[in-house]
RNA sequence: GGUGAGGUGGCUGAGUGGUCGAAAGCGGCGGUUUGCUAAACCGUUGUACUGGUUAACUCCGGUACCGAGGGUUCGAAUCCCUCCCUCACCGCCA
């Protein structure tokens, strides 16, 4: 949610900044200034109404201790309390309807992001690593998975529907191997303090980190109880200090946490179906920072850093992404997504996205700490995929594996598996 | 799921339908005393919205907030209803 007074001083220049998204985006600011100046106007005549309340019931009192009559200040208060109840009723609903359309409206993008409508205007900032040359054809994912009978899609598909993998044998193993690792290199290397949160959590949580209203139909609802299934951890562990006000000295909040994500991925069927490159459910480790104002842009750019590490480890080649106005999510102020070469399929896949939504879900979440001068603010909130597994598990396979049909594992890994060296079918 | 007890400011904890935004204590902040620390004493102390004012939440006002939402009343922390949460016990259960 953007800063009302931000936004009525400076609309304009929202509206401008908006513009960069999209029009749609721009469009979405128009309504909020007449009824934001329709709310203030009917505000004040409630406060001065229920000021003469105060003031004539205060009367009331005084006269009564004294004994003396006050049935015509009662009677004069009587018209005054209806028209008071009335007019409360029409500021209500005005607020309603501004808060609703309100949570509709985008983040501003920050001055460093390139303008740009769509992907194809993304700035790639670095690489890492470079695509292997192979001396054979490499294999997709989906053959090399049912190959070495660690990927089953067709078993999946028949007690959940299309859209869902299951993990057998070395390949559940390999998922549990992989989340090990990234949570002990976050939480052990670079300082994250590990979560475990639910899986499953209210509407105001999703709307606090911007899921909810505007993107309900990619949500898991549960049917008879308000609840839903989250789609990714960012949404429990930043609402996890959602309506606090932290200490200057608990910050920066660090956290990483493993969880399933659950996505149903409505408005994208048809798109990347192939193997498991858009699934239903996939299990990811989150990197969540909640942080001064101040320090989010530092503090953005070393969370790239340690989702990078993940992939550096695993020894995959890979490539950050800035992304451009048009392109970036609705919560974020600025965004790199960090893209995996795949091999098999060809191509790089996002495996982690990482954004500062500065003071946007914070917002929406009332999250605020005392800066310095024991002034309370809004926090700044982070997150990043550490990284989504996936993605990772095909990048990993397709990039590791060899004329043999077995895949190496890297020595990172390894201790995670016992030692094993490959994967194989044997 | 059932029964009972509770939910009051940063924390603990009072509260009679009308000088209650709320006693008191702790903590925090500012000050005095002191070689330093400590102690003592004095003062101060929330959030949001909003009108005016300003270089500035700078100053002066207003409104709302005692778990949430309704209701009764001229007036509700206080009375009534619904819901939520916490705790205890019972039931069911990994």
């Amino acid at each position: 949610m953007l800063d009302p007074k931000l936004l009525r001083e400076n609309f304009s220049a929202t509206r401008t900044a908006l513009a960069r998204r999209s029009a749609e985006a721009a469009a979405a600011v128009d309504p909020l200034q007449e009824l934001d100046a329709r709310r203030r106007a009917l505000q004040t005549q409630v406060d001065n109404l229920k000021n003469q309340r105060n003031v004539v019931s205060k009367e009331v009192g005084h006269l009564k201790s004294k004994g003396q009559d006050a049935t015509e200040k009662i009677a004069s208060m009587k018209a005054v309390g209806e028209q008071i109840a009335a007019l409360d009723q029409q500021l209500r609903e005005l607020e309603a309807e501004l808060e609703q359309k309100a949570l509709f409206v985008p983040n501003t993008p920050h001055s460093s992001v390139p303008d740009g409508a769509d992907a194809a205007a993304n700035r790639e900032v670095r690489r890492w690593g470079e695509a292997l040359k192979y001396d054979f054809k490499p294999k997709p994912h989906w053959e090399l998975g049912p190959q070495l009978k660690i990927l089953d899609f067709e078993r999946a598909a028949k007690i959940s529907g299309s859209g869902f993998v299951c993990h057998w044998g070395l390949g559940a193993r390999l998922q549990r191997a992989l989340i090990q690792f990234m949570l002990d290199l976050h939480s052990r290397k670079h300082g994250y303090t590990e979560v475990s949160p639910p899986f499953v959590v209210l509407e105001k949580a999703m709307v606090g980190t911007g899921q909810l209203p505007k993107f309900r139909e990619d949500m898991y609802a549960l049917k008879d109880d308000p609840q839903f299934l989250i789609p990714t951890a960012e949404v429990p562990l930043t609402n996890l200090f959602r309506e606090e006000i932290l200490k200057l000295a608990d910050l920066p909040v660090k956290m990483c946490g493993y969880t399933p994500c659950f996505r149903r991925e409505a408005g994208s069927a048809g798109k990347d179906t192939r193997g498991m490159i858009r699934v239903h459910q996939f299990d990811k480790v989150e990197l969540v920072k909640i942080v001064e104002q101040e320090k989010s842009y530092d503090e953005l750019e070393a969370l790239v850093r340690d989702a990078e590490a993940v992939l550096q480890a695993l020894e995959l080649h890979y490539r950050v992404v800035l992304l451009c106005a048009g392109d970036m999510g609705f919560c974020a102020a600025k965004c790199y997504d960090i893209e995996v070469w795949c091999p098999g399929v060809g191509g790089y896949l996002e495996v982690s996205s990482c954004s500062n939504f500065e003071t946007f879900q914070a917002r929406r979440m009332n999250l605020r700490y005392k800066d310095a001068e024991g002034k309370t603010r809004i926090c700044h909130t982070l997150n990043g995929s550490g990284t989504a597994l996936a993605r990772l598990t095909i990048a990993l396979l397709e990039t590791h594996q060899q004329a043999d049909g077995k895949v190496s594992i890297p020595a990172a890994l390894r201790p995670y598996l016992g030692g094993l060296e490959f994967l194989s079918n044997s």
